[in-house]
DNA sequence: CATAGTGTTATAGTTAACTATAACACTAAA
DNA sequence: TTTAGTGTTATAGTTAACTATAACACTATG
């Protein structure tokens, strides 16, 4: 598998976002280690180096720790962690910007709903059954 | 006025969205000129290259000419050019990852609707009231 | 003409991101 | 002990983004 990396950013970050995805959506569990530095070097075709900054910011993040010779660990408490953090992040740096584009090109809840669906493998990367669940979703 | 440029995209590109925003609001029209090269350079202390740069993009992608020894200036059609070429992207490129953060983050439109408010004037840091809605997230 | 305002190009140096290659340190299991 | 799997560090090279400094090319205006 190739690349589907964003030159909008690094792909150590990227690689850092996908881990938070994964770690949101539940696909990763806490106490789950992570895919391994040189699988997913190899999958993704990306220097080892490089996934390591990723993985090296969750663990400044606290949100993994590190056991040389096993892996790397989701830490108790990472999701809860994240759904604090990642909240107070993107409404404070992301939304504001792209709640403007959204004002700025006219564009209507119709128009983003349909490109919502038709576009939605973006980056989670994984089975997203829970789409179709509307506002109420998590529990 | 010193700098309020995002570590997560390079400020030639910045340059760029802020130019095409204006154009999009209205605030420069075609026919206009845009800020000299140098005049933006010295106002947000970047260097004057790195201002022709994002200039350049406009440039190719027709939205601007450039006369020599006269100024840069934004071209007929501008303004339709964008909210055709602006929107597709946004919805293709931009707005599906962001969808899927909201989902991920479970975050509400009232959430949503009182960050884009607070945040279009400035990002301080204070914390919300809007914290009280349903926070049955963790476990 | 000279001047002051434009865009543009040239040269060169710094830093961050990414890469290739290799080795080191540790752990579990054969 | 050996082996195969982890994370980690070292060395070094490429490229893109940004910077500083300077000069060049053009246009309107005095």
């Amino acid at each position: 598998m190739d690349r589907e990396w964003n030159d909008s950013q690094p792909i150590y970050r990227q690689l850092r976002d996908l881990v938070v995805a994964m770690i949101l959506d539940g696909v990763l569990k806490e106490g789950d280690p992570l895919p391994s530095v040189r699988n997913v070097a190899a999958e993704y075709r990306v220097n080892p180096l490089t996934v390591l900054k990723g993985y090296q910011q969750l663990v400044d993040e606290g949100l993994v720790e590190s056991k040389r010779g096993l892996g790397m660990f989701i830490n108790a408490g990472a999701r809860k962690l994240l759904l604090q953090g990642e909240r107070q992040k993107f409404l404070a740096e992301e939304w504001p910007r792209v709640h403007a584009t959204i004002q700025r090109l006219g564009l209507t809840p119709e128009e983003l709903d349909t490109a919502a669906k038709s576009g939605s493998s973006s980056d989670g990367a994984q089975s997203k059954p829970a789409e179709s669940k509307a506002r109420k979703e998590e529990r």
